[in-house]
RNA sequence: GGGCCCGUAGCUUAGCUAGGUGGAGCGUUCGGCUGAUAACCGAAAGGUCCUGAGUUCGAAUCUCAGCGGGCCCA
């Protein structure tokens, strides 16, 4: 049976609920067991990285899954949709660091590498576990139970796998690379590793003494003094126009200086010479070839052994000098330049940031503090032309925030510039949301995309698989555990990870002995093997064949280059294509006033604060309805509270019918929608149509995943078409106490409507859906799906669907509002009847509708007759009121203009309007004479009636008649007392059937004799069985109040009738 | 500095693809309704459509330049 529900949407509570419900009935598992060997729907989790915590936008993201997951599921999707976990990496080596009080790599040696990862595998696990509780508190329904996770061995396999194939297609290459470099973690680190913020460096131009020419010079700029020991070049830009500048210091002493000629001004400024003369003027091309001394040859002998000389580079931007100091080991155009022109890749800067021994003077020395040393050592040389310091953007160690350098090191490589052209191809046939996603963003994105370096010279990752003959130098890659324990014999349940792979040795070819190369690793490569890994593939290979490549995944728009392109290239290597096939970018979510909610700042949202206040149902609707997708989505309270109050309408509306239904035991099985279709009225065929029309919108909307298109159309539909208009035309139905067919009717549309209303819900609410299927549906047929999540998506019936009446609908509530508009301005309230309202219509559909919904028209504008005039004509009770056109008058009259006006106001002008009908007409004036006046020379206005009112609406105009009649005001005040009492039943919480004694004094005799009119009327509608009404009444009871209605004083006293 | 996206009422937004008098919700004020009632309805006030230029008879919409914000890159 169908059960009364709280007065409040209790959505903490209802929640709760539902999670034990959909725990103890194992719904999840249910639900994707039902929809087994239906259409296969492939969707793979971006792992989020394990911090321990969610944000807003991982719980945005995992919404949007879930929504989307839901949806496929109820259109009969068999969905594979295991979470997964992003576990290796650096973050959690730092945050494990800081647990155990490391500083650097020593300590974690010392430590032991196995204890430390050992510590790093608890830790990804906890916070793995943390993080699950968070986000099933969203309803976010995934497979939890068995999720994918990066430290799991079947991951391993497939991150080695993939390498292997790289390998094997020559896509797999290491050299000296410049990279990233952190020097506190001491590892490589990736580009989106690297955090850019604000940091004071030095602002130098030094001069470089040219080879061959007398106290002549090269000027350059830098902000990093500590790469001028490894300076190997200078690159100036082939067009560019140099000068040769004598410049002369304030002693008058010259010397001859380079530099792009448009800059010579600004830096002989900042140099404080006091005048300059330009000798001449060059290409960059000309100066190219021009040979110059390292400026601290002496203190680094190894600079002395290299020429240094200009280069061409098309990089080089018009700014500081437009002369380029070339650090081939310390900058990645910089390396660029030096393999282009076969320079030596001099970098004498260890991995912790101080100077190896081929730094002579600075060996030892730590980078940072060096800056001093090679600012001091040029100036006592005379080269250094100025020293400031810039405030400028510097990449640092996301994690340990320590400024990142550049490092030319030994690395491992993708070849991924090979697979660009196939890569671009390859995304055309991907379906992106918004298209520019792929077809702009992605598409520049792929266009730059450079060898990606996978090595990191870390702990906790997947150990690479490369093994290396000590001896010949051949390398082979390993793709499986099996193959790992064939080829080396070791234990067939060893560990994958550091130290244990670094033991394992293999035998080579040559004799040698091969030994594992000790990297680990990029996270990005971790990620990048998801859609293979979650299918557990090269383990198993059957699921692989059945299900890849993902027919959707959604992720935020910073992984373009993330987590879409990582992909796209561990696909391209793997498989030659791309792994997913539908792509929905998603924003980000930002502050109220749109700025990024960090920590530092202070403006974080913890999605588990919204859920407290407003329920995970509220932060879902919130989400998915307030911006598209793609858009970044600025957290508003004021609008998670207004998305929670239309929540509560629809509890109320849904709330509203229940306790008449169990009252009548209204029993869905019994009534049948053919059982009442005859009995139904026009309104209740109407909201069956709007159900209809949400149901398509919502279909169409999801098809193109515009989310918050489906969210807004539920929402609108229950605001504006249940709770704010059907539920008002039925209110008087669900009153009715006999077992009338009416009120069947209604019951029958009312319970189709929301257990519709329910499953189109569902994807997006699914608790609220949940409470509502199990009350609505469960209760009444246990036989029914055990959960909403069970039942079909909704097809649209178009047996229903009539577009006409809501055309009609639409028409009639655009009349009522108009009429409301009217009333106000006469000042007649609703509850006061008016006698008539007259429509004029200016089109069919209007007509139509007042033909078809008159009674509607009535009942909600409160009147007791509704005139519908012809299209066009005007109501012929208006009046005419005609007045002179001075504009048209004067020019043609000129003295006599004064007395044509008076005529015209005097006349009467009806007759008036009649007499121009036909464009002029003569017309007396007070002197006797006779004129022809034109229709232009007069203005005409309608006047209304008295007591009558007019407001426009799309189809035409409405005329509320307010007069009085007798009837009128009986029926106004009697509904004045009725309101009165009602509101004391209301006070003394009584029942709605319960009985009541009434007794009321009325101090004003008119009204009273009016009120009498009604008096049996009064006693029906508040179920008075004693109701005295007089002049003089003994008011005690009780409830005894003193009201004053429109200025009448009356005295009522109720009391509950046992 | 570059790429992509966003900028419309105090707040959140529709309209922009396809040029033709800018619509809604929240908030505010006033009024109304009343057995959904701590709910609901109507009206009013509130707009340099980020700025500037251009194209056009006509620009929120198209183009260009700038400003502010986001993501990414340098």
């Amino acid at each position: 049976m169908i059960k009364e529900v709280t007065d409040q949407y209790n959505a903490n509570e209802i929640e709760m609920k539902v999670h034990e419900f959909w725990e103890a009935n194992n719904a999840y598992r249910a639900v994707r067991e039902h929809r087994k060997g239906a259409k296969k729907f492939f969707f793979v989790d971006g792992p989020p990285y394990t911090t321990g915590h969610i944000h807003l936008g991982t719980a945005w993201n995992k919404i949007i899954k879930d929504s989307i997951l839901r949806y496929m599921s109820m259109n009969d999707h068999d969905i594979l949709d295991r979470a997964g976990w992003d576990m290796h990496g650096l973050p959690i080596e730092v945050k494990v660091e800081g647990a155990l009080g490391f500083e650097s790599k020593k300590d974690i040696e010392a430590y032991g590498v196995g204890n430390f990862i050992e510590k790093c595998k608890e830790f990804a696990l906890r916070q793995k576990d943390d993080m699950t509780g968070q986000f099933r508190t969203l309803g976010a329904w995934l497979d939890w139970e068995d999720p994918y996770m990066t430290l799991k061995d079947e991951y391993i396999e497939a991150a080695w796998w993939t390498l292997k194939q790289a390998h094997e297609k020559d896509l797999l290459d290491t050299g000296k690379r410049v990279v990233n470099w952190c020097p506190r973690c001491e590892t490589a680190i990736a580009d989106a590793e690297v955090e850019y913020e604000d940091r004071d460096d030095p602002s130098i131009y030094i001069k470089f003494k040219l080879k061959d020419e007398e106290n002549a010079f090269i000027v350059i700029w830098t902000t990093t003094p500590w790469t001028i020991p490894s300076n190997i070049a200078v690159a100036v830009h082939p067009e560019f126009e140099y000068a040769r500048v004598k410049a002369f210091n304030t002693e008058g002493d010259s010397e001859t200086l380079i530099m792009a000629t448009e800059l010579v001004e600004n830096v002989l400024r900042i140099g404080r010479y006091a005048d300059y003369e330009i000798i001449e003027t060059m290409s960059g091309e000309d100066i190219a070839g021009l040979a110059y001394e390292h400026p601290l040859a002496d203190l680094v002998p190894l600079q002395a052994e290299i020429e240094h000389k200009v280069y061409n580079a098309d990089y080089v931007t018009a700014e500081n000098t437009g002369c380029v100091h070339i650090a081939p080991g310390h900058g990645i155009d910089d390396f660029e330049v030096g393999v282009k022109n076969g320079l030596p890749i001099f970098c004498p800067v260890g991995s912790n940031g101080s100077y190896t021994d081929e730094a002579g003077k600075y060996t030892g020395m730590n980078i940072r503090d060096a800056n001093r040393v090679v600012m001091d050592d040029l100036l006592e040389k005379g080269l250094l032309i100025s020293e400031k310091t810039i405030s400028h953007r510097y990449g640092h160690c996301w994690r340990c925030k320590t400024p990142i350098i550049y490092l030319a090191t030994e690395q491992w490589f993708l070849k991924i510039g090979e697979l660009k052209e196939a890569m671009l191809e390859e995304i055309k046939k991907v379906n992106w949301t918004p298209d520019w996603a792929g077809s702009a963003r992605f598409k520049d994105w792929i266009e730059g995309a450079r060898d990606w370096c996978i090595s990191r010279q870390r702990y906790w990752g997947i150990p690479i698989p490369v093994w290396k003959c000590s001896k010949c130098a051949k390398i082979d890659v390993i793709g499986t555990r099996e193959e790992l324990v064939e080829r080396s014999g070791a234990d067939a349940d060893i560990e994958l990870h550091r130290p244990y792979v670094d033991k394992i040795t293999m035998p080579c070819d040559c004799g040698g002995t091969m030994e594992r190369v000790e990297d680990v690793f990029d996270v990005w490569f971790d990620s990048a093997v998801a859609s293979w890994a979650t299918l557990r593939f090269p383990h198993t290979k059957e699921q692989f064949d059945e299900w890849w490549p993902a027919d959707f995944i959604t992720e935020g728009h910073d992984q373009t280059r993330g987590w879409f392109y990582s992909q796209l290239g561990a696909s391209m290597v793997a498989f030659g294509k791309a792994p997913y096939k539908n792509v929905l970018m998603h924003g980000f979510t930002l502050d109220g006033s749109g700025k990024k909610m960090s920590k530092s700042i202070g403006n974080v949202v913890q999605p588990a604060e919204v859920i407290e206040k407003f329920g995970a149902d509220t932060l879902r609707a919130y989400v998915l309805a307030s911006s598209a997708p793609w858009e970044d989505l600025k957290f508003n309270w004021d609008e998670i509270a207004t998305i929670h109050r239309t929540n509560n309408i629809l509890w109320n509306v849904y709330r509203f019918p229940l306790p008449y239904m169990a009252l009548d035991k209204f029993d869905p099985q019994e009534v049948s929608y053919e059982s009442v279709e005859a009995h139904l009225r026009s309104e209740d065929k109407w909201i069956l149509s709007r159900m209809q029309s949400v149901i398509a919108d919502v279909n169409k909307a999801m098809e193109e995943r515009l989310l918050h298109k489906a969210m807004r159309a539920v929402n609108e539909f229950v605001l504006e078409d249940l709770s704010r208009w059907y539920i008002q035309l039925i209110r008087p139905r669900t009153w009715t106490e006999a077992n009338d067919p009416d009120k069947l009717a209604v019951y029958r549309v009312l319970y189709d409507v929301f257990v519709t209303t329910a499953k189109v819900i569902a994807p997006f609410m699914p608790h609220l859906a949940e409470e509502m299927y199990q009350n609505l549906v469960r209760n009444v047929d246990e036989n029914a799906p055990a959960t909403i999540h069970l039942c079909d998506w909704p097809t649209v019936n178009e047996a229903l669907v009539d577009t006409d009446l809501e055309a009609h609908m639409k028409a009639v509530r655009s009349m009522v509002e108009s009429s409301s508009n009217a009333r106000q301005k006469v000042g007649r309230k609703l509850r006061w009847p008016v006698s008539r309202i007259v429509v004029s219509p200016t089109d069919e559909n209007t007509v139509a509708a007042v033909e078809q919904l008159r009674y509607v028209l009535m009942d909600q504008t409160n009147a007791k007759y509704i005139e519908l005039i012809e299209i066009g004509e005007s109501w012929n009770e208006l009046g005419v009121e005609a007045a002179p056109n001075p504009g048209a008058i004067g020019p043609v009259f000129k003295g006599d203009a004064g007395k044509v006006n008076a005529a015209i106001a005097s006349m009467d002008a009806m007759e008036l309007k009649k007499g121009l009908a036909d464009g002029e007409m003569e017309i007396p004036l007070a002197d006797g004479t006779n004129v022809t006046i034109t229709e232009k020379m007069v203005n005409f206005s309608e006047t209304l009636p008295e007591a009558v009112a007019s407001a426009e609406f799309a189809g035409g105009v409405v005329f509320v008649d307010a007069n009085l009649t007798r009837e009128i005001e009986s029926e106004g005040y009697s509904r004045e007392v009725i309101r009165r009492i009602q509101d004391m039943r209301k006070e003394l919480d009584l029942d709605v059937d319960d009985s009541i004694k009434a007794h009321i004094q009325i101090d004003d005799e008119g009204v009273l004799d009016l009120v009498l009119d009604f008096e049996n009327y009064i006693a029906k509608e508040v179920r008075a069985n004693v109701l005295v009404i007089g002049l003089d009444v003994d008011t005690t009871g009780e409830l005894a109040k003193d009201w004053n209605v429109e200025g009448i004083s009356m005295h009522i006293a109720i009391s509950k009738e046992e």
